[in-house]
DNA sequence: ATCCAGTTTTTGTGATCACAAATATTGCCA
DNA sequence: TGGCAATATTTGTGATCACAAAAACTGGAT
C-alpha cells in the first residue's frame, strides 16, 4: 500500500489507494472485491477498508449486488453511451470554465503531456497512455478551482475507467459485443 | 425514523431519511451533526449512522471540517454559480433523454404537479412547493432511466437544497450577502 | 466584565465480536 | 460421470469498546 503520510485516516489513505487502482484498470469489471480479503491484503482492519467501500460505491465505483457485496461494475453499451454523454456536459463545461484561469505555464505543461501521450502512443504503452491521457484533462479542468464540477466528472471517470482498461487485455472485449 | 421496511440495511434506512431531510430544508447549512447524536435520535447504534453520514459526504450533500467533523455545507456565491451551471448541463441531457419516453400518462402527471405547484404558490406553501417542484422535474429525468445522469443529479440538488430552504426563514439570509 | 489556563466532556477513528445470510465445498446417489 | 442435497466457509451488517484529539466548560486573575 502506498501510503501518503499528510493523508490523515486509515480509511482515507485506503480509498485513494483503491481510487488509484480503478482509474489505472487494476481492478477488472465483474470481479468481486470482499472487505476481509482487502483488509489483508492491504494490512488494515476492516473498518477503514468498510468506509472506502462505502465511499467508492456512492460514486459508482463500485457496485452492491442484491445481496450486498461489492463488485466492479460490467459495461454496458446504454450506460457507455450515458457516460460519454455526462463526460461531454459536464467536461464541456469544466473546459469552459477553465479557459480564464489557463495561463503560459499551465500550456507549457499541457503541451508537455500531450508530447509524452504522443510518445505513450508510438511505444504502444497504453497502460502509460491512460495515466498521461488522465493527468492531461484533469490538469485543465483543475485549473478552475470548482467543489462541484471535478467530483462529479471524477465520478463519472471512476465508471469508465476499468472498462476502459480492459483494452489492455484485449482478449475480455468478446463479453461487451451485445 | 421514518422506516420503510421494503429497505433491507439499516445504514440504507439511515441515509435514505437523512437525505429526504436534507432535500425538504430541515438541516440549516452551518449546523454539524455528530454520530452519537442522530444514533439517538433515530435510536439506532452508531454504525449505520456512520456510513450513512460517509455516503452524504460523499456526495457533498455533507462537508467535512479538518478535524473530521461532519456538517452541513454554507453557500457561496461561486459554489451556486456552479451548482446551477452543473444543473443546468446535467438536467438539460437528462430532459433531452427523457423525450423518447413521454407518454400521455406522463404528461398528464407532470400536468398534474404543475398544477399543485401553483396552488402551492397561490398559498404561501413554500415548503410544499419545493417538495412537488423536486418531484416534477425528477419525475421527468426519470422517465429515461439512468443509472448515470440521476445520482450526479441528485448530489447537484442535495448540494443546493439546505440553501435553498434557507428562504423558508428568510432572515437567516443576510448571512449571505457577501 | 474579560481573557486565559486547566479540566471535563464530547467526538471521530479504528479494532474486534456475534450473527445470519449467502456462497462454496463436499460427498452421495442415480 | 453428472446432478443435488447437506455441510462448511466466507461474507456483510450492526454493536460495542478503547483511545486520542477536539471542543466545551469552568474558575480565577487582572
Amino acid at each position: 500500500m502506498t501510503k501518503s503520510l499528510k493523508d490523515k485516516t486509515l480509511q482515507e489513505q485506503v480509498y485513494e489507494n483503491l481510487k488509484l487502482g480503478l482509474l489505472n484498470g487494476e481492478f477488472k469489471p465483474g470481479v468481486s472485491v470482499t472487505i476481509r480479503g482487502l483488509a489483508e491484503e492491504l494490512g488494515v482492519s476492516a473498518m477503514p477498508i468498510r468506509e472506502a467501500l462505502r465511499r467508492l460505491t456512492t460514486e459508482r465505483a463500485l457496485v452492491l449486488t442484491p445481496t450486498g457485496r461489492v463488485r466492479v461494475p460490467c459495461m454496458t453499451r446504454k450506460k457507455l453511451n450515458q457516460l460519454v454523454s455526462a463526460r461531454i456536459c459536464l467536461e464541456k463545461q469544466a473546459a469552459i470554465d477553465a479557459i480564464p484561469y489557463i495561463d503560459d505555464e499551465m500550456i507549457e505543461a499541457l503541451s508537455l503531456l500531450n508530447d509524452e501521450i504522443d510518445q505513450c502512443i508510438e511505444r504502444n504503452d497504453y497502460q502509460a497512455y491512460l495515466q498521461k491521457h488522465r493527468r492531461f484533462h484533469f490538469t485543465l479542468y483543475q485549473a478552475a478551482p470548482s467543489d462541484v464540477f471535478m467530483p462529479l466528472i471524477e465520478s463519472v471517470w471512476l465508471q469508465v475507467s476499468p472498462f476502459l482498461s480492459l483494452t489492455l487485455s484485449l482478449e475480455h472485449l468478446q463479453s461487451y459485443n451485445t
